[in-house]
DNA sequence: GCGGCTTCTTGATAATTATCAAACAGCTTT
DNA sequence: AAAGCTGTTTGATAATTATCAAGAAGCCGC
């Protein structure tokens, strides 16, 4: 591990509040590790033995059944991912890869849970971590179940807007295959979405995608905040 | 509250482990209140001022946007609903309501903030919680997308043909226009899907459920543990 | 028993989404 | 520059799901 990246981790909030020689513990027999994109990190089905902690780069997870694949969710640094299997000890409902290079931390499970038996702070932090987990996936599912494709297209580019700071160009940070998976959708409907977003100013130039009437663009979308803010 | 309440309360696996003194203190401000059919326990975007548990009857948690509605879990006795906005402190995401008359304990969610802070066994049993609930989260979602309605109706008749005992006989606790929320399609398309699982020996009389070919009904829905099993 | 009610079902049609096939664009390799 | 990728788009068609309208079945109160 990278002498620089300890910090990092430490400031996870996750992690920020245990004490420090918990955190050493859970930290000293971690190890980071870099991948290069494509690679499966965790299968579905497979036993949680380590929790990941994306450092660097992009980790898709996603869930095959009945031979289809979705995605469920892409994982930015720096943040967690597969924790509630790790605190069960049951099996990950889901699989990971990385998208970009990446570095990952992987900390043995045992030790996760052995420290949150003793540091307080830290349970604290996992609680809150897992009700925000738990949040996110009941608004997935509500996006999912009560919008059509086009309008969680239109609310996915609104909320990228947002977060990219309004500034009318939305960069994609994941292919358009992908993002069609997160969307619930095939790829070729996901460029049709597009194609009927364009009357409502939206242009897209490769990942580059320009919003030029915001106001139309919500007024198709209406976001909702009891759907779409993520981390509340 | 009656006095015979407490000890069911008290076996739930949450408030299980906790010491004497702190289950006492959750729940002395708590009150147990009976509702009829169809009332509304609590609305999306409403504060999280109690933690809410189903002692008897039945609460459907459901959701809007857009004008459209769907249901995301029926709740069962004896189990807790809305845990992590009790826990974040955070709006609600979900709305509820009395499906059955029943009988609803509502904790302050202060209070079991206020325990959780010094009960590691509460903690304990808390992240337990979110975590089975996050998880049963993902595997809806991973229903919701990866199969089609037929599907996720035959899915659905095996679990509760597993949980009412393998008898061949399968009664739906819920009317059939609440099931076809839960299971993200019309009233008219679960009729419909039920007519399509004639063939593989679903007949339907009311409420009443037969399944006489349950290999073949097995083979169409192809359950897996990692999106069926609930409460792992 | 008879309205009156709700729930459920059926039929016809439309909207949405997926599939299959082919073309195209942007890459890299040779 | 040509060939071969991969990712994306377009077109044609099919499958799935929703909507609208009407009918049937069960239940309740009187």
């Amino acid at each position: 591990m990278r002498p620089d990246d300890l910090p990092v981790i430490r400031e996870l909030e996750l992690f920020a509040g245990m004490a420090e020689d918990n955190f050493e513990e859970v930290m000293r027999p971690a190890y980071l590790q870099r991948f290069p994109p494509q690679v499966e990190l965790i299968a579905e089905g497979d036993a949680a033995d380590f929790l990941h902690v994306v450092v660097e780069g992009s980790v898709e997870l996603f869930a095959h059944d009945n031979g289809r694949e979705t995605t469920l969710a892409i994982i930015h640094p720096v943040a967690t991912f597969i924790l509630a299997a790790v605190l069960r000890d049951a099996p990950y409902l889901m699989s990971a890869r990385t998208l970009a290079p990446s570095r990952i931390l992987m900390i043995p499970s045992e030790n996760v849970r052995a420290v949150f038996e003793r540091d307080a702070e830290f349970a604290r932090s996992i609680v809150q971590e897992l009700s925000i987990r738990y949040r996110d996936m009941a608004k997935s599912l509500k996006n999912q179940k009560l919008r059509t494709s086009v309008e969680r297209l239109a609310n996915y580019l609104l909320r990228e807007y947002e977060e990219q700071g309004t500034t009318g160009i939305v960069n994609l940070a994941i292919d358009k295959k992908t993002l069609a998976a997160l969307l619930g959708m095939t790829p070729e409907n996901l460029s049709r979405a597009f194609n009927t977003l364009a009357p409502y100013g939206v242009i897209v130039d490769g990942a580059k995608i320009s919003l030029t009437k915001v106001p139309d663009l919500r007024q198709l979308a209406k976001p909702n905040p009891l759907t779409d803010d993520p981390g509340t």
